[in-house]
DNA sequence: ATCTAAACGTTACACTATGTAACGGTACGC
DNA sequence: GCGTACCGTTACATAGTGTAACGTTTAGAT
């Protein structure tokens, strides 16, 4: 009915999932750089990190610049539309297409209570209305 | 802080999600029915669905009762409550645990709307506010 | 009493994805 | 000129997935 859900990008392996977090977090980082910032038990070997990226680039997740003859990876999306993206197929998949029916069943769960998705919503339909119109991901904004 | 997380199940593979989505729309099938329910190219061999229907009693998203002799699959949790789940761990992993960081990207994304946002989390509130207290799960309410 | 069809358990197998790397080549900085 | 930092290529064991064949049991039909 109206956009044209693009590009299906594979899904993310656990390994791959955690360099991703890094890539986020940095916003754009070298295979060095990425090997240091996780916290694996005993920290992989460059040649790891680099298949990851490498495997990361096919399946579109994140892109590399050539800086001096160094790789610096970054991310091609940001991390709230990779998860706006798979909230939208588990909407499909659990919950009949009702974004109604996952919300209640995180009040149900617990995982936010009714007051605080309430003021969520409350204020982000506030920002929303104000300014122009959309996206305007451009405020780091965490936790 | 509260509640103890329980069990962590395995992911559900593509064809494992099919069949949980013909369980969780018929509560309960034998192999045949769901069998049946499929609506895969060339129908699946009954031994292949068997298989599926047993590894998705390992990993502990069913189980099932004999009915003379036959045997009788029921999930074993609300599929909302596997949603709810699936979108904790996204949270988690894509939106540095904040939760309003999901719902700014799903308003961006338009996976909904400001407004219907709100609406939705106004009329959860309200239900939770009036009856006693949690979980009423027990109302079939699709798309 | 038999035979049959419906279920079940067991076992199989090819493929892909995943985690983890070793090696060998190349070009900069000293 | 050499070592070091990086890169590309290739490898491989394991686990997960899709898909099923076969053999066994047994309740019901004849």
């Amino acid at each position: 009915m109206a956009k044209s859900k693009q590009k299906i990008k594979p899904k993310l392996s656990e390994l791959e999932n955690s360099v991703m977090s890094v890539l986020w977090q940095l916003s754009e980082a070298t295979a060095e750089k990425v090997r240091l910032s996780l916290k694996t038990s005993p920290k992989l070997k460059d040649s790891t990190i680099r298949t990851i990226l490498k495997r990361l680039e096919n399946k579109g997740y994140v892109e590399h610049r050539t800086e001096k003859r160094t790789y610096v990876y970054s991310p091609t999306e940001d991390s709230r539309d990779v998860a706006a993206e798979a909230v939208e197929g588990i909407i499909e998949r659990f919950c009949n297409g009702s974004l109604e029916n996952l919300l209640v069943g995180m009040v149900d769960r617990e995982v936010v209570s009714p007051d605080k998705l309430e003021a969520l919503a409350k204020k982000i339909a506030k920002a929303r209305a104000g300014s122009g119109r959309k996206s305007k991901r451009s405020d780091r904004k965490g936790k």
